[in-house]
DNA sequence: GTCTATAAAAGGATAGAC
DNA sequence: GTCTATCCTTTTATAGAC
């Protein structure tokens, strides 16, 4: 078993914190303490605050688009025109399998991203990163075969949907209205997002007529 | 014409900043210099930044919360079973009415919203108020009506995915994918909403079947 | 690589004059 | 109601010893 060293635990700790405070709500301090680690530990490893939430946004971000990527691949093999199923499942699946709710970890990367896609400031958009506009351009090239008769923006209206119901799933957006309706498990929860996105993005094109 | 007061005036500068920086990327300081008012102004009308958010909140979600509940009471006076797209229009309609995507304000106030959605804190949660989770309940319990396959946890899971697509919709959480594929604006996007949520909302339940 | 110490700035809040 | 001046805390970043 080999020990973290002080750059991983680093890393940890602000993935935890980030998730929970967000980026502006979390100190450097605080990171640091958590990770018993000193505060001059993340100008060394990672440059600034600043460098360091890329450096977490990256390695949370990375597994799940290469899955994606992999799982695209996969559905086009077997078909060179899939349905609508096919690639929300594609899209959507591995953001559930790589961040499973039911495990710590995954609820928590799961509410990273939510963190960086609600931040306000202009830097968080960089923290995504390439690889995810790379996935989300293939994507919408697959659905705009599939839906030959969706206008671009629409479309784009769709995808972004998509990743709206994705994101904010697991993420307590607000007091659960009663104890027992909190997020669903897992595999459950998985299940009702595929049911609920290949609806809509299988419903009919609605762009100009009435 | 009647010159804004130094409290609306504080309160319309608040607005704007919390919008575009979020609560914890925006200083009083620099709420009181775009309101031309002075620092001490907060403190005295709203007794706290925190304060202040609450009232800008309040301002901007109350003429929401109403018009939800006018129309749900109109959808239910012409029919006491509403069929799933009145519903939905019924909760969406208000939300891009009161805040038209082509309208600065509209666009602004809809920022504010996914900011205080978004806002890791536990205070964000206040900021909301009663009158949103109220409005929530009623259609909640409406849903649940004309959606008898859907079990309590699917319901909620497909409530919320509701307000994510709401809530992100005219909001960049990504840099456009190119030029002119950006928010549509106005009744566009409303319909486009429109027709992705009813067949989401329409979908048959998953919960437990295979 | 890791630590202490500190710089330098920005933040929220408030006392008290007017 | 509005203003000035100031307090006190917290923040990021860095210089320099070890």
């Amino acid at each position: 078993m080999v020990l973290p060293d002080t750059r991983t635990k680093v890393l940890d700790a602000a993935e935890r914190l980030f998730a929970e405070n967000g980026y502006r709500g979390t100190s450097v301090r605080a990171i640091t303490n958590l990770a018993g680690a000193n505060l001059a530990a993340v100008a060394y490893h990672f440059g600034s605050k600043a460098g360091l939430m890329a450096a977490v946004a990256r390695r949370v971000i990375e597994p799940i688009t290469t899955a994606q990527h992999a799982r695209l691949d996969e559905v086009l093999v077997r078909d060179a025109d899939p349905g609508i199923a096919d690639l929300v499942e594609a899209f959507v699946g591995p953001l559930y399998d790589e961040m499973p709710a039911h495990d710590a970890g995954g609820a928590r990367r799961s509410r990273l991203i939510m963190a960086i896609l609600g931040d306000p400031a202009e830097e968080a958009r960089s923290w995504a990163g390439q690889d995810e506009a790379a996935v989300r351009e293939r994507f919408l090239s697959a659905f705009a075969r599939a839906l030959p008769g969706l206008a671009a923006p629409e479309l784009w209206f769709r995808m972004r949907g998509i990743l709206a119901v994705t994101a904010v799933d697991r993420v307590e957006v607000h007091h659960r209205p009663t104890p027992n309706c909190s997020a669903g498990a897992g595999e459950e929860a998985k299940r009702w997002a595929l049911t609920f996105l290949t609806a809509a993005m299988s419903a009919p094109a609605r762009g100009t007529v009435r």
